[in-house]
DNA sequence: CCATCGTATACCCATAAGGGAATACGTCAA
DNA sequence: TTGACGTATTCCCTTATGGGTATACGATGG
């Protein structure tokens, strides 16, 4: 089998970093495809082959505006990424109590942990 | 070019369900290879080649513990796509006010938003 | 030193990605 | 109607995934 398709869920559709940007441009206001790929500098079909992904994943919503389509993004799917995260978080967050931290440095060191 | 690859950061990384799951399961306690194998029910190369790619992300560190080797979660680079979903969080939280919500949806309609 | 356990690597395969380039399609202006 | 505009789709190509299967490798127990 191969790698998942990129229309899979959010997790494949936004691990793309031009799909990221995309995003990041239309969470500040609706756009049409020329303004993204004006921003983005890349070629206008790869644009609205990304544009695709995000659609299949409901990232984003399309509007029909004369000969324009306009794009806006919809959040929602995030959430799920967000709430899988929601279980690290506090891993990162919390102050692990000073004991357990010296005996996880000592214990990496003498078994030459990588 | 091809898709990037998966090693390249923890987004696309954790792109891969079976590579969540691993993490979930090392979020409990530190493992060793064959614990994983027999709780993801996967074949054991597969689950090698998924810790490696955790390895080369920075998403686990291994530890020697005589011939088998014990995998700990190192939630780090996860904070990265924490912070990238910052952005959005307060988009699905932040409550609208309704007139917002109701132009928006009439909008839609009338254009036939997909 | 040898056999076995626990893991990692090497191959083979089918699948699809993402960019480039050309082209199809719907809408609007003249 | 025609032509230009805005966007989507198609095709080509290179690359690597992820699973399957076989095998290599280091450590341990006899």
């Amino acid at each position: 089998m191969a790698r998942a398709a990129t229309t899979t869920d959010a997790f494949n559709a936004v691990a793309e970093p031009r799909r990221r940007q995309i995003l990041d441009l239309l969470a500040q206001r609706e756009r049409p495809v020329n303004e993204l790929v004006d921003l983005l500098g890349l070629a206008q079909p790869q644009v609205s082959k990304h544009l695709r992904v995000l659609r299949e994943v409901d990232l984003v919503h399309v509007r029909d505006a004369g000969r324009q389509r306009m794009y806006r993004l919809n959040p929602e799917p995030l959430r799920s990424i967000h709430d899988w995260l929601g279980k690290y978080e506090r891993m990162w967050n919390e102050r692990f109590d000073a004991m357990d931290t010296v005996l996880e440095e000592l214990k990496e060191e003498e078994d030459h942990d990588d």
